[in-house]
DNA sequence: GTATTCTTTAATGTATACGTTAGTCAATAC
DNA sequence: GTATTGACTAACGTATACATTAAAGAATAC
């Protein structure tokens, strides 16, 4: 997710656009590897071309998707490998922030949303219910990089999670249950609530190494087909 | 710098006034905290608000400057707050850089860039020509993390990279040469070269985070002046 | 003198029109 | 039958015109 440019009320249709686009992504609605003419997707949106292009520009510099010249934009695939590449960096800026938030010091108080991320994860995996669960770990995930306390990382990490939502679209229901991880998610939240930086990034990190190694099998097992 | 999106020739006006709006904020002839009219911009570029808009909005993404409704785009400041935010994911991805560099064997001819940038850096240490230190420096540090493999963290350390060079416009000629520096440097390219990943990461992250104390405190010296 | 409201204005956000050009398809030459 | 060339078309890149709106200032009421 991409924060609101304009809390009050009158988004400009740019950002409108854009985020209707975006969400056209994440629904699969615009598959993977397909061409759009910027005067469909102006039509469709109810507005002229303007404010799609410019909406498209700015997905374009976000990897999205890519404006080719005479074919429409596409939709951008992504392949086990750009997910590799993905979980490298998402796995090296959550560390850091680890890292980070351990030396903050924070309280119990603090690490609230992170305690409660944690016990939704446990509820959802005892419901055997994957959406809950996909949505607690993102949000263990992005408040971990919340109390880093590092907006750049937020917000880097907050393009490149939109990507693995993408990948989940696929892998979700095929995946096994993950029960373990979130004895990782309670040891880093512990680390980093008695200040010990180094473990809640050791722990960190092999969590996300483990997972990534996960999803990368998985989606290559899945075979060809482009997410 | 941001690589050419078309390398034949017919760059768009979009592209060319992306390029010319960061060039200009680069040379300090846009300085920070200033704001300045579409229509301005489009004239002194010799085209239409169109193409600005649309290169304005690609800047805005990638954190250049912000586009206040009637008051103009605004050059954004970079403080020495920002400074350490940037400091600090340019150090984990770096990093991430140098420990993959290392996995991956290169040859000694595969590190021919870095080993040649580091020369260069003696050669202009020696010669107390800071320019010449500041080219290199940034030639070692993009090589480093072109070695890493990773497009997207090449991507967003170029974005990165580039408010650094902004922080140099004002540090360079007041901080000591670092005369030091090239020992890391030679150090971070001789782990890599026996692919002792371990080192590469920690010599770097420490190197990094030297330079980023070093740098800091300069700019908080320097006062309240945003870069 | 101050505060409120109205008016004005200027800059943006959006629509639209137009020129350019790449891609397609057909025709013709071989 | 194949390949090359040419015209055509449709999509984009850009310019421009228009609508919208927020900020600034003036005027008036108190």
């Amino acid at each position: 997710m991409t924060p609101a440019p304009d809390k009050t009320k009158t988004l400009s249709n740019t950002h409108r656009a854009a985020e209707a686009i975006r969400q056209r992504i994440f629904s699969g609605d615009l598959p993977p590897g397909s061409d759009h003419l910027e005067t469909e997707l102006a039509d469709e949106l109810g507005m002229s071309r303007t404010p799609v292009r410019e909406a498209v520009l700015v997905l374009e510099t976000q990897g999205l998707l890519t404006v080719r010249p005479r074919k429409g934009v596409r939709i951008l695939p992504v392949s086990p490998d750009d997910m590799e590449e993905i979980y490298e960096v998402l796995t090296a800026l959550e560390s850091l922030a680890a890292g980070r938030a351990a030396e903050r010091g924070y309280s119990a108080e603090d690490l609230a949303d992170l305690a409660q991320a944690i016990d939704a994860m446990d509820t959802a995996i005892a419901a055997k219910d994957r959406e809950a669960w996909a949505k607690a770990d993102d949000a263990f995930h992005r408040e971990l990089v919340r109390l880093g306390g590092n907006s750049r990382s937020i917000e880097i990490v907050d393009r490149l999670a939109d990507q693995v939502r993408r990948a989940r679209l696929v892998t979700l229901n095929v995946r096994p249950l993950p029960v373990k991880s979130n004895e990782d998610h309670r040891a880093v939240m512990e680390a980093i609530a008695r200040g010990d930086a180094e473990v809640a990034v050791a722990r960190h990190t092999r969590h996300r190494d483990e997972a990534r190694q996960v999803l990368v099998a998985l989606l290559k097992r899945l075979g060809l087909r482009k997410i």
